[in-house]
DNA sequence: ACGGATACGAAG
DNA sequence: TTCGTATCCGTT
């Protein structure tokens, strides 16, 4: 009797294909393999084996087993649960767990050693070379380096036999971290927490827990401990630690050099190809045994995954958007259960579906006390826009302009928050009314004054401002409308020509070399005023800040995103924890036009559980996550006709569910992306009902024709 | 009639 | 995803 080998691709398929297992291959469920498709040759991994011939026609054949470690049946089982979770064929979250192993291997080091031949002439230079090579085996220009002498007399010695070229393979080292080290001095409170994580990473079996502190608590120092002990209960344990941005995970990583005497591995989009292989490799044979990484690090082969630490939990960049959309955050939880560990949500404002979470208890809830050190909070204090507007074109309120003439006279720091880029976020003709717009997006341009250009943020599209507009004609009739931060910057020049203004935004600042120096000159004291975009509201310490404005708290409020409210009260908690961290007291201003808003009260007070009580009161109420859940279907396609019909059809489709509510067709919030318009509908759900099989069985009743892609998106964040 | 571009569906 | 085939178009 012959065997049957279920082989998932790589591919957007419905399904893991069938092939036939030759003779004598004795093939293992998570091998990697070649099989044939089509015309080609294309690697899979072998899901399933079962007895049995090809029925009514007759299996192709794999091809032949691939060396790779194979794939451990946890993470095979984590890519169909993703892709059942996602709405989508399983061949995409393969794509991912596969992604390390694309990459090219890494390119072998060539190395110049000595053969013990004498050259047929010895000259004063080529007897340094050959002095220099007794030490042992060198890239070639290192050994003239080292020798004094040029590239010539080395050519000469390998071409006369005397030197030998080596290829040698660059060293995949993955360091043992070393859990005896001592750690840092934790206060009660940290000791208490990190008492009952390690005792979960230790135990094994799936359990969860949200760390919960506030900015300058410790949360890090907390989560290190639990990853010393899951590694220490089993030699063979890895542990994965995720981070939302790359510029987080260098800081991240020295705290683990500290802690363990090594370096963890690192994966995100950063990491050039072949080191990614290496990783990837690492992984898979269980050698790296500490991974700190982006969200796509989730998909990584680990053979025995322990601990899963998800760091600043709440932030939006867990959201993949693009092609196969998942929430890495959740993912991770998901993961953890499958592989029986533990995971540890982290966070100084977390989200609301993992308070939620926390307080229902299905996660260990572990508060951290204040921050040590004897700093107090900040006050907050409201400007209403309404009673102390700015002068008209200028975005700053006389208040805060008199806290910042204070702050400025006592030599102390003032940062400006704007989560805006460029100078102004819309450029429009005062003639004729015409927004520019990018020619294959709906979204607007965005006015750089640095570069001079128009910039869409979100295709990337730039062109020079044109000087009269290119709709009407009208010459010098464009105007800059609302505020970036590159205004700001010009408004506090303006006001405060004296003083040293710099500007913290992706524009400014796009290496990690850039952010240190900013960081640095920041801590120093040699900037008075520093206005920044998101980039700037991660965890620094600077002893001099004592005032945080917040040029527009409403920016997050409008618009009727669901998450609207919560993410306005992160940032501006994230923000506010920035002023005043040592001795001096800091404040807080946040200038808005609806001060009366529950988010604006809650703030003003301090207070995190009055927000999240109003906030979870009015999700309930709607139904909305985490009481309800929801999911947009995103149609998309270049002929607005051909998608119109079919969104129409698709909503004739729709089954007639209970506890379901379907909104829609609707422009969805980017109305059209790279030339494709883009239709959407909005699903909310009770918890009580299967969302995923009620998104499948209704998008198989109406086939959409080629030309029309639909995207499901389980669980939305961008609603505009 | 032919070649090139393009759209579509099949692949086990 | 990638490839082969069907189809449409403009040219020869």
């Amino acid at each position: 009797m012959s065997r049957i080998a279920s082989v998932l691709l790589p591919m957007p398929l419905p399904e893991a294909f069938d092939y036939a297992e030759p003779e004598g291959m004795d093939l293992a469920v998570g091998d990697h393999v070649a099989v044939p498709l089509g015309p080609r040759a294309v690697r899979g991994v072998v899901t399933a084996l079962r007895e049995g011939a090809g029925g009514n026609r007759p299996l192709k054949p794999v091809l032949e087993r691939v060396g790779d470690p194979p794939m451990p049946e946890m993470t095979l089982r984590f890519v169909e649960w993703a892709a059942r979770y996602s709405v989508d064929p399983p061949g995409q979250p393969l794509a991912m767990a596969l992604r390390g192993l694309r990459a090219p291997k890494p390119k072998p080091i060539k190395l110049l050693a000595a053969t013990g031949t004498a050259p047929a002439r010895m000259t004063p230079a080529r007897d340094k070379v050959l002095a220099a090579a007794a030490d042992g085996p060198l890239p070639g220009p290192e050994l003239a380096a080292r020798a004094g002498v040029g590239a010539g007399v080395v050519k000469g010695l390998l071409d006369e036999g005397c030197l030998e070229l080596r290829l040698e393979m660059p060293v995949t080292r993955f360091d043992a971290p070393d859990t005896a080290r001592p750690g840092p001095t934790l206060n009660a409170s940290q000791t208490a927490a990190a008492r009952v994580l390690a005792g979960m990473a230790r135990e094994g079996g799936f359990q969860a827990a949200l760390l919960d502190g506030v900015t300058g608590s410790g949360k890090t120092e907390v989560y290190l401990e639990a990853v010393a002990a899951a590694l220490d209960a089993d030699p063979a344990a890895q542990v994965l630690v995720m981070l939302p941005e790359i510029a987080l995970t260098q800081a991240v990583i020295a705290r683990f050099e500290d802690r363990f005497g090594a370096l963890p591995a690192e994966w995100h989009s950063a990491v050039p190809p072949p080191r990614r292989r290496q990783v990837w490799e690492g992984v898979a044979t269980g050698r790296a045994r500490i991974v700190v990484g982006a969200r796509s690090a989730l998909f990584l082969p680990f053979p025995n995954l322990r601990l899963i630490v998800v760091d600043e939990e709440h932030d939006g960049s867990f959201k993949q958007e693009e092609g196969f959309i998942y929430q890495a955050r959740d993912l991770a939880v998901a993961r953890a259960s499958l592989e029986k560990c533990a995971v540890v949500l982290a966070s100084a404002t977390p989200s609301l579906e993992s308070l939620w979470n926390a307080e229902q208890g299905r996660y260990r809830w572990l508060r951290l006390a204040a921050r040590h050190g004897a700093s107090e909070l900040p006050d907050v204090t409201l400007i209403d826009m309404r009673e102390t507007p700015p002068e008209p074109g200028r975005w700053l309120s006389p208040p805060l302009i008199e806290a910042m003439k204070e702050t400025y006279g006592r030599s102390e720091q003032t940062l400006l928050f704007l989560n805006r880029r460029g100078y102004a976020p819309l450029v429009l003709c005062r003639a004729c009314g015409e927004r520019m717009k990018a020619p294959d997006s709906d979204s607007w341009l965005v006015e750089h004054r640095y570069t001079g250009r128009l910039v869409c943020h979100l295709t990337g599209f730039s062109m020079p401002k044109p000087d009269r507009c290119p709709h009407c004609g009208a010459q010098d009739s464009l105007v800059s409308i609302g505020p970036g931060v590159e205004r700001v910057e010009e408004e506090v020049r303006f006001l405060f020509p004296e003083a040293r203004v710099a500007v913290f935004s992706s524009d400014t600042v796009y290496d990690a070399e850039g952010a240190r120096s900013l960081v640095k000159a920041m801590t120093d004291g040699e900037i008075d005023v520093l206005v920044a975009t998101q980039a700037a509201a991660k965890g620094h310490d600077f002893p001099l800040l004592t005032l945080v404005g917040v040029v527009d708290a409403d920016l997050g409020l409008r618009g009727g995103d669901l998450r609207a409210g919560e993410r306005t009260f992160q940032l501006l908690a994230q923000a506010s924890g920035r002023a005043g961290r040592r001795e001096r007291p800091g404040r807080a201003m946040l200038q808005t036009y609806a001060p009366e808003h529950a988010v604006m009260q809650a703030l003003a007070a301090q207070d995190r559980d009055a927000f999240i009580a109003a906030e979870m009161a009015g999700r309930e109420l709607a139904g909305l996550p985490p009481f309800g859940r929801l999911a947009a279907i995103i149609c998309s396609g270049p002929d607005p006709v051909a998608l119109e019909a079919y969104v129409r059809a698709l909503a004739a489709a729709a089954p007639n569910a209970e506890g379901v509510d379907i909104y829609g067709p609707a422009d969805a919030p980017l109305a059209m992306v790279r030339g494709r318009r883009r239709k959407r509908f909005l699903v909310r759900a009770d918890r009580s009902v299967d969302l995923q099989g009620f998104l499948a069985a209704w998008r198989a009743r109406a086939r959409p024709p080629g030309s029309v892609r639909v995207a499901i998106d389980v669980d939305p964040y961008s609603f505009l």
